[in-house]
DNA sequence: TGACTATAGTATCAAAGTGATACTTATTAC
DNA sequence: GTAATAAGTATCACTTTGATACTATAGTCA
């Protein structure tokens, strides 16, 4: 769902606005989460890095939707295409919002950056995903002291030298001890 | 749900260990929306304050959670009893806790408590409907500027006068104008 | 080589937000 | 009257936040 911008996979229609999001009978017996990833793996041949339930709705008997996210570069199987997210057919628009604000709301508190990265990372990675997602600029000084405050990360020896530029430190993702008062991280305007 | 405690709607069971939560068939059409109110309609006896989806499973079929909330006072029909919310039977705790956590992220977005309140009210009553909401203590006096500076709340002529102390200035909800940055309303620690 | 550019990372500061404490005001109970 | 109780306000220290400007380390190109 990332690679500069947002899409999000639909499957080919009759014609380009009948363009779809994915489909999958519901199962009678099992998980639904067995069912939202078995989905996710037909549609784009790997478990998401980050699924939810987005909610239920009647449209052609009862449907369920299910929000999920994998990393930029995974590639659509023949009958499906990446639609950047502002360009999707206005029947589905409301779905894809409706799953856009879910993730939002739960970035500060389930790690869905950090699954769409490698292991290490820098922090202007993470950062670039947090604003990818959040479809707006951030701060980078009080980005990386909010991040630290958290210890949601942690740096490594390593350093990457990307091309032009001072090399950056490479950092993991180090879960938060659950000790203490659960401040939430929140991230304010500008860039 | 409020009564200086919260209170989950159970319907009485074989014996006390077996009370259920509420339950209605899934209308083969019609929107969600309704079916949840007329479920919380049989239930209570009115349409709730707020309700929202919250979450779809699978249990004895396919069974979609709907957490409803209306004000303390609402009797509970034959058959029912309102259940202290720490005191519902673990096999339904988990959809209870889900239900209550949904509420709280909701709680700085959605007019929830308003909703459980006359158009008029005082701001020690809309904190304690935030405090039985949240169940923590609040800080009576950021609590008001936060409101107040959301343009959440605007103070009427009126002043109430009840029993001892000093009569409290009476409120309506104002919704807050949709232009400038919407900063999320965050109420922290302590009474 | 050296000037220029690009990116990472840091330092400093002003402004805004938050919570503790203590105070004032207005009413009922005695 | 005095005490008690609750609403509402004032002040202050501390923290958080975002802007600006700075330093550091690399590549590029004359």
């Amino acid at each position: 769902m990332a690679d500069g911008a947002l899409a999000v996979l639909m499957e080919d229609g009759a014609d380009r606005r009948r363009a779809h999001l994915p489909v999958a009978p519901i199962p009678s017996s099992g998980s639904l989460e067995q069912a939202g990833d078995a989905l996710a793996r037909a549609a784009v041949g790997r478990v998401p890095a980050w699924r939810a339930q987005a909610g239920a709705l009647m449209q052609e008997g009862l449907t369920l939707a299910v929000a999920a996210v994998v990393p930029s570069g995974t590639a659509a199987p023949a009958g499906s295409r990446w639609v950047p997210a502002d360009r999707v057919p206005s029947s589905q628009g409301a779905a894809v919002h409706t799953a856009l604000t879910m993730l939002r709301d739960r970035l500060d508190r389930e790690p869905v950056a950090f699954r769409l990265l490698p292991p290490t990372f820098t922090l202007s990675e993470l950062q670039q995903i947090y604003e990818l997602l959040l479809e707006r600029r951030l701060h980078k000084a009080s980005f990386r002291r909010t991040l630290l405050a958290a210890h949601l990360v942690e740096p490594t020896e390593a350093w990457r030298s990307e091309g032009r530029g001072r090399p950056a430190q490479l950092f993991r993702y180090s879960p938060r001890r659950k000790r203490g008062v659960q401040r939430s991280v929140r991230f304010e305007l500008l860039g």
